[in-house]
DNA sequence: AATGAATGAGTATTCATTCAT
DNA sequence: TATGAATGAATACTCATTCAT
């Protein structure tokens, strides 16, 4: 087994040990000392890889925004109307807020950057603004396709949905037994989808919410 | 005057410092030391009042709840409208998030405790089910008033309205610039309106929201 | 015993132990540990009295200075002739240079801050400024008292007095078994006062060197 | 062409740059990355040519003292007055003092392994010796000549010239602002000229130094 | 009721050194 | 002849906590 093959890893383990090591215990919280316990190498590796702390963590954070939007925003086909993009947003939020730690890790270093880290808060308030771009623009297009309500303007449709999912994973950190994630996003795009269509459709499927 | 008219400020004073420095920094990134200045007394006066770090972590918790609640909660009286008293938890919850820190202490301190303090972490989580039972109570009665629809379910309810409130304030707090707090709870509540009110009256008063 | 009475010591003792640790191993090569168990306490004390390792340097060398200069410049009764007053600080260096670590404790600083130091390097070039300005001065008397040549630049003059007391500490520290720092001393003021003394007054004491 | 003949040049790139590392930084300050990276190798090249960083500061040092001395001590023929080679061996130190770095560094090191580093101070000192020797030769060889004046001892002599030489040089580094090398360096050589040459003959010279 | 001095465990970071390739 | 990956010991510094006064 060459080298490379038993020292890349090396670097990936890192990667992901401080990726989980941050997202339960934020920044400060995490130390460079257990990421490289957990990732079975010593403190000295980690400044081989990574210049310091914050760059382990920007690196890290770029990996899983890059991960998260690839799989959140990217596979969406041209074809599909609004309505089913928005599910898949959904559910791309709900599958990395459950079975990776992915969503969780966002959010926690998202506030703990507040008002201490301004560079990684700039990161995430781009991030941010991507994914609301994108929502936006599925709205808009949904309107030119007679698909959503006209009286809507996109980018408050947009903030809307973002506040809606937020909400719902902060919840559901806080109180995984009595928020179930899955079903509040769910009635979260029912509600939403209502609201959404114009009123001529909406009237016809009250009550009958087709996704 | 009795020494204790005297003493008292100081523990105040501290009560006080701490929450703005936990509300900024988080518990980790906040430092006795530097409360204590901020308070005009050193670290010995915390320690006289306060076992450690974190009793005075939970009264200062406990202190910004009760204040909280008391804000929002308590001061609904029991003749409004179910919307009356939606309007309100919003509008006190857009005040302690942009005229105190109160909002954003909470918000900060819930997150950070998330992976690292399970007692503090009960706290928020109970306070949280607290809004959400007062919520859930406030749309039940609105059904058995018949001024919310009678399909949805007052914890579901519930739910969305918590979502949608801290949903916005993250944004808002991520990216002031562009999350115009105070339009977003507008609109949130708006749109929850139309979505609650029963279908009969809703059609009636599309496009003209009366709150 | 007042805790002051304890206490106070402490600080004394880390600035005692710093200064005998630069002296030796100079700023890079003391560690702040083991300047901390040379006076006897741990590490957090000295970042009890001091703010950083700078303080702690920047503290003993203001120290040493202003005793090194209360010893050397200050005690010169206004009345001593130039000679006297050269042969008194000369005395004061070797002194300062062998019963204790002063003179080595500057000369080590000095020439490790050039490269690395700045605001160090700083202090010493004020600190020789300063000694080559009192050397100056003592020689701009001797001339209008008329004990020395007039052809001779004060400024000059305290360049060379200098040049010749660190270039023989130099000397003696390096092979302090080859160098007699006291003969050398006393050759050099034997030299220079044979070149500084009026040219009708030096053949006269040619060979019968007086001090 | 041979490997060697390629790659020779690296051991020689590393010595330059561990050289100017050395001369400025000092030996603990120098790191071994940063010299390798100066010398466009990586670290680990270090470890191939030299045991460890002693050796290469070693080799460094007799690199150049060797260069130093061949300099400084061996291009003085043989039918020189004393003063002339005096002169030539002051141009020669102001030329490595001023051109190349070749005494900051040896001063540097040489004060640094003071307190630290017996081995290579035994290096330095037994440069020291060396020149002392030479120069005590030349004063010993100028009295033989009459040139200069019996009343002297040759070693003290040596030390005095040495003293004022290396005096003047700390000076000009730690304020080239204020010390002119050259000036002092000449007056010094002045000065020094006056004191050894024999009465008679300095009656005479008085006034015109013709060196 | 509060201070000032001090502790000790922990944190990020640096660096000389090793070694398989 | 060198590199890239990694180690481990040391370093400066922080901070919650203790305690005599």
């Amino acid at each position: 087994m060459s080298q490379r093959a038993r020292a890349e890893p090396s670097k990936g383990y890192l990667l992901q040990a401080a990726f989980e090591s941050f997202a339960t215990h934020g920044y400060q919280g995490a130390s460079i000392d257990r990421i490289a316990r957990a990732a079975g190498v010593t403190k000295g590796a980690v400044y081989y890889h990574f210049k310091d702390k914050e760059e382990l963590l920007f690196e890290t954070v770029r990996n899983r925004i890059v991960e998260f939007e690839s799989q959140v925003l990217a596979d969406t086909s041209a074809d599909d109307d609004a309505f089913a993009i928005l599910r898949r947003v959904v559910d791309a939020c709900f599958v990395t807020a459950t079975e990776s730690n992915h969503r969780r890790f966002i959010m926690t270093l998202m506030i703990e950057a507040l008002g201490t880290n301004p560079d990684l808060s700039d990161v995430f308030r781009l991030e941010l603004r991507r994914m609301r771009a994108f929502l936006s623009d599925v709205v808009r297009r949904g309107q030119e396709a007679g698909e959503i309500r006209m009286d809507v303007l996109p980018d408050e449709a947009a903030s809307l949905v973002v506040s809606a999912i937020m909400g719902a994973e902060i919840q559901h950190y806080q109180d995984p037994e009595r928020i179930d994630l899955r079903a509040v996003l769910d009635l979260q795009l029912r509600q939403l989808g209502e609201w959404l269509r114009p009123v001529q459709k909406r009237s016809v499927q009250l009550g009958e919410p087709t996704w």
